[in-house]
RNA sequence: GGGCCGGUAGCUCAGGUGGUUAGAGCGCACGCCUGAUAAGCGUGAGGUCGGAGGUUCAAGUCCUCCUCGGCCCA
């Protein structure tokens, strides 16, 4: 209750600002906002409680149940591999994912979310095999099926792990429930998958030189393989020239190559020319050698130095066709047939450049790919003289049993033999210091890779079975339907898709799913039988994958068949065919029957263009003939604060779990909807405090709704169009913040969601419509209209900013809802999408208020002078003279209550000029002068206006408010 | 080495088809308020638009080259 000192005939001292020190205390008779709702947050401590609540409460579960009657939206979760704690990217996905979802949710769609995990693959199996190599057994010596007993072991170990890190970030989903490509089920699909490729006529058995590593005795997906930089012995090779059908001249002369893998020379087949590249001949000391004209200077500076050396001439490529060459380590007294007797067609490939090298390049059909393809084309065939362990056959002249990399030296066996044969024209001692380039490594052993030919199973890209069209056709014409976010992801996609090679599905590793084929021992042909796949799959789906390594197989072969005529394959598939199938065992298998395909969204970050995107688009055109997802986003790389990809060694990482336990989940959150995904983004200390900062000036918008809306009844509720023009004005921003809403959500944009929400709290709420009517709401009547439409505003802008930040802020939106609506087990995340009444638009209105706005500025910053130099303090202290240089302006002034809008005493208007006013920088339409006011000041309300009662010093509104 | 993408205030982002002194929010500085108070309000200072050329009457916006960073490929 206010005081009893009634001596109070002075409001206040204009020079100090402070009231009469026995002015009466009116604090008690003013609404002041009442909320229990913290300015901070402690959103680390307090975000585990809402999620024991959801999970109490099985908020997931009575969603699904609550929109099992709207139309679907689904988005299927790309399967992270687990092998460790989750890194900043990981949780960048997850969040998008989880916005995604909620979003879909707001807008009324029924939205379930399966998680999943990549379970099979590499690097689990080098763990394991990791772990052997410490207790110094040999993998090979370790029974299979308990071998693979520990991978799934260590991935159903970090599976768990990960789980708990997903779900701490607010991700929701049916975790107790999630999807894993090693559950038996999955297998069983997988395997059932394989074997309607199979079926299809699309598998093939090739042989192709593939990435091998021979550390790890296997060949390894492009994915695996890392390129670093080494030194190799670079040479110069002549090849004497034997048949020149269309030069005959060139007989006798020599084909110069140059090569940094001096160990595929053993194995060379052929020569390769470039049909658009011209030859020059040159006589050195009595020899004659052949090489590209463009990169003679490159060639000489290798070759020794000659005593004489003329050129000779040029020769047109045309010259070289059917020309042949005899390899340097050929022997006459060997029959004709013998491998280095044989003829070295010249043959043209388009691949031959002049960018380095001769021009002129050897070709060994084992150990090259451009090799392979074009021998290939020339019925030349790979020799497969190279084992799996990297060594040559023991029988193989000059290298036999030797390491690839053990020959390699300027003295080794191969230069020596080349040496002998005077076919070495530059090893790299002699001429030129070792050979710098970069050259691939496994990604796990980071030891050197060959490309080596090797028994492999084939999906066909270009070979259009049954007539119809081929699979690259499919999947581009799928992308074709696809949409793309951002839309650059189409191109790169397509591109990829257009140049990629065959599909190699096979692995010879221990941790996957089998190629579950019988291959016939005679004719090696694989059996295609319906009922034994349907033997297979079922007891895949009895005993996991491992059933193929255990099985008895004349049971799985069943009568019409001998187990002895047939060779089950050993070799694993890819995992990016495991993970490709996923929208097999986890869309359609009806385990999940809320889920359906194909799906809506597949979300990844933008290294799956080449992974899981197009793997399940491969899979899912090869088996089904179309795509099984309608949209792709991408997101880019998380990098550190300066724009530099994030690695422990550098120490420039972001911990997911350690923002989460300092700043919380909600604030990670809003970063990821803060940054520009689609593109490469950054992340650091400062950039995690201005996220928090701003999420700061939201929490208290929130803060203070809750606390002007204490005790709201919705009978004091005002109709729209009884509500004074600055209501109807905010009414309107909320049609235009709507639409900005749904369309930043309809294109995935969060950065301009939230920006559009921020500015929307700070510009509109917080700066101009909570300042402008905190007058109202603390000093007005409880029962003024115009108080009353205030609070209803404020209802409303509760419930749309509550509802609109709950796919962002899921924690918080939820503590807000909670804080206005206890509850036992209610939530924000049941709501739909704000009703905004379209019938709130108001342009006319939106007009006006805007310019009302600008005028507004305008005074603002004419009262900033007078509060420096300290002749006011409060803007309330103000009287101002407000010259316009238009009527329109003068108009909308005088309509509106200007002085309540300024927050001032006084506002006089007039387009007259006045003395002292002052040109506005901001709106130069306006001039404005500001004098101390004279009027008293009201000591409950603080507003110096002209009805200020002289004795409790109480001006007319608050004397009748306090009257009741 | 090749292809693609990107570099706008301290931070996060806007800046259709080239056209007045390049914007927003946050942060920062200063001031006010002390009835949103580890909050609120106001004012202000911050940008050679990665660099260098070029096209043009006019370029952050178009072209070339360079540089830094990222992704993919070899």
């Amino acid at each position: 209750m206010p005081s009893d000192k009634t001596d109070s005939s002075k409001t206040g001292d204009p020079k100090t600002g402070e009231s009469g020190a026995d002015a009466p205390d009116y604090r008690d008779t003013v609404f002041l906002p009442k909320t229990d709702f913290p300015m901070k947050a402690g959103l680390a401590k307090k975000e585990p409680d809402f999620l024991a609540r959801w999970e109490k409460t099985r908020l997931y579960d009575r969603l699904r149940k609550a929109r099992a009657d709207r139309e679907k939206w689904i988005l299927h979760d790309g399967p992270p591999y687990a092998n460790g704690d989750i890194h900043i990217g990981h949780a960048l996905n997850k969040i998008l994912k989880d916005i995604t979802v909620r979003m879909a949710t707001l807008k009324g769609y029924d939205a379930p979310y399966t998680p999943g995990w990549d379970c099979h693959g590499l690097p689990i199996e080098w763990k394991i095999e990791e772990q052997y190599r410490k207790k110094k057994k040999d993998k090979r010596d370790v029974d299979p099926v308990e071998f693979r007993r520990e991978c799934r072991a260590f991935a159903e170990k970090w599976v768990e792990v990960q789980s708990a890190q997903f779900q701490r970030l607010g991700i929701m989903g049916t975790w107790d429930r999630p999807y894993l490509t090693m559950d038996y089920d999955a297998e069983a699909t997988i395997v059932d998958e394989f074997l309607k490729v199979a079926g299809s006529g699309l598998l093939y058995k090739g042989a192709k030189p593939v990435m091998w590593s021979p550390v790890e005795q296997t060949a390894l997906a492009e994915a695996e393989v890392e390129y670093q930089d080494i030194t190799s012995t670079q040479i110069d090779v002549a090849f004497e020239i034997t048949e020149a059908p269309n030069a005959p001249e060139l007989v006798g002369a020599h084909a110069v190559i140059w090569t940094t893998t001096p160990w595929t020379i053993p194995v060379n087949q052929a020569l390769a020319y470039g049909e658009d590249i011209k030859y020059w001949v040159a006589e050195r000391d009595g020899r004659r050698f052949i090489y590209a004209l463009d990169l003679e200077k490159e060639v000489l500076d290798r070759l020794p130095k000659a005593e004489k050396h003329d050129g000779l001439g040029l020769v047109e490529p045309s010259g070289l066709v059917g020309a042949v060459a005899r390899h340097p380590l050929a022997d006459d007294s060997k029959p004709a047939e013998w491998f280095f007797n044989r003829p070295r067609p010249l043959l043209p490939g388009d691949f031959v450049t002049t960018d380095s090298g001769t021009g002129l390049v050897h070709m060994a059909p084992d150990h090259g790919e451009d090799d392979f393809r074009l021998c290939r084309d020339y019925d030349i065939h790979p020799e497969f003289v190279v084992d799996g362990a990297g060594r040559y056959r023991d029988d193989w002249p000059v290298v036999g049993g030797q390491h690839v990399y053990k020959v390699n030296d300027p003295d080794g066996p191969v230069c020596n033999a080349l040496r002998d044969a005077g076919a070495l024209l530059s090893p790299s001692k002699e001429s030129k210091p070792d050979y710098q380039h970069s050259y691939p490594h496994s990604w796990r052993s980071k030891a050197k890779l060959i490309y080596r030919c090797t028994p492999q199973w084939f999906v066909r890209m270009d070979d259009a079975v049954g007539g119809a069209q081929t699979l690259r056709e499919t999947a581009l014409q799928e992308i074709d339907k696809t949409r793309f976010v951002p839309e650059r992801g189409y191109r790169r996609l397509k591109s990829m898709v257009e140049g990629r090679p065959d599909w190699v599905l096979s692995r010879q590793r221990a941790w996957g799913v089998p190629l579950t084929l019988y291959v016939h021992r005679e004719t090696g042909e694989f059996l295609q039988d319906a009922e034994v796949n349907a033997r297979i799959v079922e007891a895949v789906k009895e005993a996991g994958a491992d059933a193929w390594f255990t099985a008895d197989h004349q049971q799985l072969l069943g009568d019409a068949y001998d187990a002895a005529d047939y060779e089950p394959v050993t070799d694993i598939l890819d995992v990016w065919f495991d993970s490709g199938s996923t929208h097999a065992f986890v869309l359609e298998s009806g385990k999940w029957p809320e889920l359906r395909s194909p799906a809506d969204l597949y979300l990844e970050g933008s290294d799956q263009h080449r992974g899981w995107f197009q793997s399940s688009l491969l899979e899912s055109c090869a088996t089904r003939g179309h795509a099984p997802y309608k949209q792709l986003l991408t997101h880019g790389m998380t990098l550190d604060k300066d724009g530099r990809k994030q690695s422990k060694s550098l120490g420039n990482t972001t911990d997911p779990k350690q923002v989460v336990d300092v700043q919380g989940a909600d604030i990670l959150r809003l970063w990821v909807a803060s940054v520009d995904f689609t593109e490469d983004h950054r992340i650091g200390d400062e950039i995690i405090r201005g996220v928090s900062d701003r999420y700061r000036k939201l929490r208290n918008t929130f803060r203070y709704l809750l606390g002007a809306l204490a005790d709201y009844d919705p009978a004091e509720a005002v109709a729209p169009a009884d509500m004074p023009e600055l209501e109807r004005w905010v009414l309107h921003r909320l049609t235009e913040l709507d639409a900005e809403l749904r369309r930043a959500a309809g294109d995935y944009d969060w950065t301009d969601y939230v920006g559009a929400l921020e500015t929307f709290a700070v510009r509109d709420l917080s700066s101009f419509y909570f300042d402008v009517r905190k007058d109202s709401l603390y000093c007005d009547a409880q029962d003024d209209p115009r108080r009353r439409a205030c609070r209803t505003v404020l209802d409303i802008l509760y419930g749309a900013l509550v509802r609109w930040a709950a796919p962002i802020l899921c924690f918080t939106a939820e503590e807000v809802w909670q804080a206005r609506y206890p509850s036992e087990d209610g939530s924000v995340h049941f709501e739909d999408w704000p009703q905004i009444d379209a019938g709130w638009h108001d342009e006319a209105l939106a007009e006006k208020w805007d310019a009302l706005r600008k005028i507004r500025g305008a005074v603002t910053e004419a009262i900033e002078p007078l509060r420096r130099e300290k002749t006011i303090r409060s803007s309330n202290e103000a009287d101002v003279a407000l010259v316009l240089s238009d009527t329109v302006d003068l108009g909308r002034v005088e309509s509106v209550d200007f002085a309540e809008l300024a927050i001032v005493s006084r506002v006089s208007p007039t387009t007259e000029a006045i003395g002292g006013a002052e040109q506005s920088e901001t709106y130069p339409e306006a001039w404005v002068r500001v004098d101390r006011t004279e009027l008293e000041k009201c000591a409950r309300c603080w507003r110096h206006t002209p009805d200020v009662d002289t004795g409790p010093q109480l001006c007319r509104r608050c004397r009748e408010v306090l009257a009741e």
